[in-house]
DNA sequence: AAGACGGGGGA
DNA sequence: TCCCCAGTCTT
């Protein structure tokens, strides 16, 4: 038996029931619906919370109105949109999509879970998304949310992380998906998983599917999905050089297009104080005084970056060569990406 | 299969 | 502090 006996009706009537009473309707890209909106919108939710999102989506539609207009832009752009959202290959790999199905769909989405995930950036769930709720066919989604509903709903053990556990999750999406009102099937199990399939306080007494969860029976819903191993995460550090001009221009370099903040601009980065310096020499630039601020942290997914700020009184000496600078004022940080701590410096440099 | 990849918010 | 979120890509 798939279903059981104490439930009457299927997992995706009574969830597209309690969407129509409770589900969220009205955030930015459920209105005037279209697959660019989702797709912009799948991209940008993907390990990123609705509230942080929400004034992202808001500015790149306002300043691109279609895909199209997206694949114009210069990257640059993009990336200073995407400032402080992260995970900056996603900025990047939308753009790169945009621009193909400018020129090789003439600007309209193809409707496959097949011909989207070719597409840079949009992995299995995400075409499920764009199918479901933009082409309204039948597709699957499994997300942060969509798991953790489904892993307490069958009291599925182990961590998603491991490839046992998201293909037994997959099975169990594919099943629950319903032939109509995908669109809102979809909507509704995020929704959920959302508001009241929560991480910590699961608010299992207002759930439409509480009577068939397995967690909810054994007691222990909060259990699921199983955590990640934890490990101890490293400690890097690194001196970022505070060069500026007599105007109060200061110095930045864009770093390369792959890896941490990758196309972003940030200061010159040094690993070790002694090599300041030389590290000045490569900008064109002679040292002088080198003056030490107090060093901050950043952390990351996977370790600390402790770095210290360092004004450095410079003179210049000849050209650059091998490296993309730019100066920039403080006060103007319009048309560049900048990571969250860079662009927080530059902030307090300004005042 | 495992690791890389940001930043924010909740607890 | 720690956890982990509307995942995908690279190795």
């Amino acid at each position: 038996m798939s279903r059981d006996s104490s439930s009457r009706s299927s997992v995706a009537s009574r969830l597209l029931r309690w969407f129509d009473q409770h589900g969220r309707k009205d955030l930015p890209w459920q209105k005037n619906i279209t697959p660019y909106r989702v797709w912009l919108s799948e991209i940008m939710l993907q390990q990123t919370q609705v509230t942080t999102v929400i004034p992202y989506f808001e500015r790149f539609t306002a300043t691109f109105s279609t895909v199209t207009d997206l694949a114009a832009a210069p990257i640059d752009q993009v990336l200073h949109l995407w400032t402080g959202l992260g995970y900056y290959a996603r900025a990047r790999n939308l753009h790169k999509t945009a621009a193909i199905v400018a020129s090789e769909y003439g600007g309209q989405f193809p409707d496959s879970v097949e011909a989207l995930s070719q597409l840079p950036g949009i992995g299995p769930s995400t075409a499920g998304a764009i199918v479901s709720i933009a082409f309204r066919q039948r597709a699957t989604i499994l997300d942060g949310n969509v798991k953790r509903v489904l892993a307490r709903h069958n009291a599925v053990p182990g961590w998603p992380g491991e490839s046992a556990v998201v293909a037994r999750l997959w099975e169990i999406a594919e099943h629950n998906t319903p032939k109509s009102r995908v669109a809102d099937y979809t909507q509704a199990i995020m929704d959920l998983g959302a508001t009241l399939c929560t991480r910590s306080k699961p608010r299992c007494d207002e759930c439409p599917l509480q009577r068939d969860c397995a967690a909810f029976a054994q007691g222990n819903p909060t259990d699921y999905p199983g955590k990640k191993p934890k490990k101890t995460i490293p400690v890097k550090t690194a001196f970022f050089l505070i060069i500026r001009d007599q105007r109060g221009n200061v110095l930045l370099e864009q770093r390369p297009p792959t890896g941490i903040w990758g196309g972003l601009w940030s200061f010159p980065e040094s690993a070790c104080e002694d090599d300041i310096a030389h590290l000045c020499q490569r900008y064109g630039l002679k040292a002088g005084k080198v003056t030490l601020d107090t060093p901050r942290r950043h952390t990351f997914s996977h370790y600390h970056l402790d770095f210290t700020p360092v004004q450095v009184s410079a003179s210049a000496t000849g050209r650059i060569s091998d490296v993309n600078t730019t100066w920039i004022q403080p006060s103007d940080l319009n048309g560049i990406g900048l990571p969250a701590p860079v662009k927080a410096l530059l902030v307090e440099m300004a005042v």
